[in-house]
DNA sequence: GTCCATGATGACACGAGGTGACATCACGAG
DNA sequence: CTCGTGATGTCACCTCGTGTCATCATGGAC
């Protein structure tokens, strides 16, 4: 590997993290990131894609892990039960980030190139899970459409999830939105 | 108003269009475009907000004609019924500019940031969605479910709409999604 | 122990994106 | 005719993001 701290991608995300909370992610520059961890201007987008990919670096591994829990489903479960299992299990994992999703979402809201980020990684996350269900032997029409409801749910569940005050586990976040998905379609 | 061309966004829609079909999003310049309809880069700047955003200048009264749409269903429609309704009339004005879409789709497939724009986009009309169930009476948490579940059948019936040869209908092709899932849910 | 391949980083130059501030110029109202 | 208005042009400027080459510590080959 090299000499050099193993950690630079996360010691980019801290001091952004901090920048931005103090400064606002526009007023914040990148050579100013790169210098809170030490590091360079050129070496931050060695990295990152670009400045706001530094928010999600958290992210890249999420669709990983829900394909790999979806793939652990029984091959029996029907494809809307297994997208619900999976993800669940998934969503147990975050539940210590609690914190860390909300200082994230907190800097996200200020600002629109954040927000369609974030987007993105929702549709990375859709098409992890769209993929896992073709593998189990879904139309891929269909994979693709429950993994963007799928991936809707996650990303309302977030919302409750990281809400002050509100006390409610992600897991059972997502639960109840799922439950009112299907009453909303019996209606 | 001015001597000016009243159609300066569109003329330069029409010159990113060209060029960008032709030379790629990332190889061509805002000075290019801007050139190509007769402008400075700073005029263009006044009508998008960024590159991207010229390719999306179309959709921008897409939200407002489906709140409209929506406000027109009839009050006793459930709320589910409401939007694929809404949602319906509003496609049946979309059918005629099929060409433009599939021009648009083509290049937004090719660049990771007009993905990323679209996205947004498609997050607007469920914001617009929401809100006019919303003002229905509509609980707001059932409302953003619904709206991000609409706005992906929209979305995956544009994709649909657009496959070349398909030969279906916008309109029939969000019916087709919609019972497709209400079926998965159920099963 | 010495030498070398490797891989992460630094240093530098540069094009392009995006914005603020001020000038310009044609039109319509009076 | 004059003046206000609104869209555009001009210029300066900063930041983003990339290509390119140099540097330097590590681990393995010998």
């Amino acid at each position: 590997m090299g000499r050099w701290s193993p950690d630079a991608a996360l010691r980019l995300e801290a001091s952004a993290l901090s920048l931005f909370e103090t400064q606002g992610f526009a007023e914040t520059t990148v050579a100013q990131i790169a210098a809170g961890a030490g590091l360079t201007t050129r070496t931050f987008f060695r990295h990152f894609a670009d400045k706001r990919d530094v928010m999600f670096l958290r992210d890249r591994e999420l669709p990983l892990v829900v394909e790999e829990s979806l793939r652990g489903v029984d091959a029996a479960t029907s494809s809307a039960d297994a997208v619900r299992l999976g993800l669940e299990i998934a969503c147990r994992g975050l539940e210590p980030l609690h914190e860390d999703f909300a200082r994230r979402r907190a800097i996200i809201r200020t600002e629109q190139g954040l927000v369609e980020r974030n987007l993105l990684s929702r549709r990375h996350l859709a098409g992890a899970i769209a993929a896992a269900l073709v593998d189990r032997g879904t139309d891929a029409r269909d994979a693709a459409l429950l993994a963007d409801v799928a991936a809707a749910c996650f990303e309302l569940a977030v919302e409750t999830w990281l809400e002050p005050r509100s006390g409610r586990t992600l897991v059972d976040a997502q639960a109840d939105l799922w439950r009112r998905a299907r009453e909303l379609f019996d209606a």
